[in-house]
DNA sequence: TGGTGTGAACCGATTCACAGCA
DNA sequence: TGCTGTGAATCGGTTCACACCA
């Protein structure tokens, strides 16, 4: 990578890159920054300047190699090693992410879920091994995994969460509707409140 | 409101308020915009111009009026009806969201849910019955929610999103991780794609 | 001809800095 | 003195427009 891609730019690469998935692997053929950009509601030059953060990889007059373009966004998203995830947490939502195709179908694997419920640990489902929270060090140690996927109820977010941190995970992703979270400087983290996005919706039904 | 307030800033309002909501009804007692910015993770002039927007709401050398200003934004929210949900797939993730503490603390309140699983048609979770999703326009009518939440698999996201729009509903948030979706002039939209959320996080992992 | 790559122009949002008010 | 409100400056991202290349 050359510059700095700017945050939405990263969303924008998800994108492209799952439209590429969908192609399927087409050796020797071209797709422009006008086809992808409909495929994925952006506008051609939006896409080409995406692109160009990986350098001059387009063919003027035919567009970017499918393969090539595809085998560089991969890389950029590290899907060619397994992206391993544990999830904190298995209620019901713990289990609905558990139990999610979507992380699949991307290269991420559910290596290890935690609970602190004495009749949840031990239990198996969709192949991930309930741990105790207890465990947390212990198992993330053995096992690698880099993202933490937090579905705690939100008292206990900002806790689990420090430990996480301890216990060597790099980024989090926080479903809990906690206040203020903090991780120290150099971990990933990233908030998904369901509920605020339909504030959101409601708002601009109001509001405009 | 006055002038259009960005996308973003409407996410920080919905920050500001569950803020005030914490701290509880203190009558008389006043917030600065110093306090809010840092109990919510922003700056004190960006918090200042959000407010802006609504007017000169502040009283200078003391801040803003807390309940005077929580008032405000329940308003902007409309949180002092009650904000009606649907779910669309009483899956494992629609289960959840059925389940989902931050809704019913946020005084939404999901008033039917719907499938198309036979076993799953008539039972009732949390309150809320499922319905056979023949029955979308009718219930949806007969409801009057405003905003869907679509957790169906990617396949029949599209299908059941223009059912949605045909049933009256006004607000979208699509779970299922679908390509693109289309929705008429009009009709607010916003996905939540949880995987996209973890290849960011990996994708900053590998890439700064 | 068709489509990339890119500097320049544009635009919107954030931050700054300070005048003004209680 | 303390804190708001706001125009001006700044910043970063998006769009434009066109030179260049297969």
């Amino acid at each position: 990578m050359h510059r700095k891609m700017p945050s939405s730019g990263i969303y924008r690469l998800a994108l492209y890159s799952r439209h590429l998935d969908s192609l399927g692997n087409r050796e020797d053929e071209y797709i422009s920054s006008q086809e992808l950009a409909e495929a994925t509601g952006n506008t051609a030059a939006q896409v080409r300047k995406d692109l160009t953060y990986y350098g001059s990889i387009g063919e003027p007059g035919k567009g970017y190699k499918i393969k090539k373009l595809r085998e560089l966004l991969m890389e950029a998203f590290g899907k060619k090693e397994v992206r391993k995830l544990v999830v904190i947490g298995a209620g019901n939502l713990g289990m609905a992410l558990i139990a999610h195709s979507g992380f699949r179908t991307q290269q991420f694997k559910i290596v290890a879920a935690f609970d602190r419920d004495a009749r949840k640990i031990g239990k198996v489902v969709e192949n991930v091994m309930i741990y105790n929270i207890q465990n947390l060090e212990t198992v993330v140690a053995r096992t690698g995994a880099d993202i933490a996927l937090v579905c705690v109820p939100y008292y206990s977010a900002q806790k689990v969460i420090d430990k996480l941190v301890l216990a060597g995970v790099k980024a989090i992703l926080n479903f809990a509707p906690a206040g203020r979270i903090t991780v120290p400087e150099g971990i990933k983290f990233q908030n998904v409140d369901m509920s605020i996005e339909a504030d959101r919706l409601y708002y601009l039904l109001k509001n405009d």
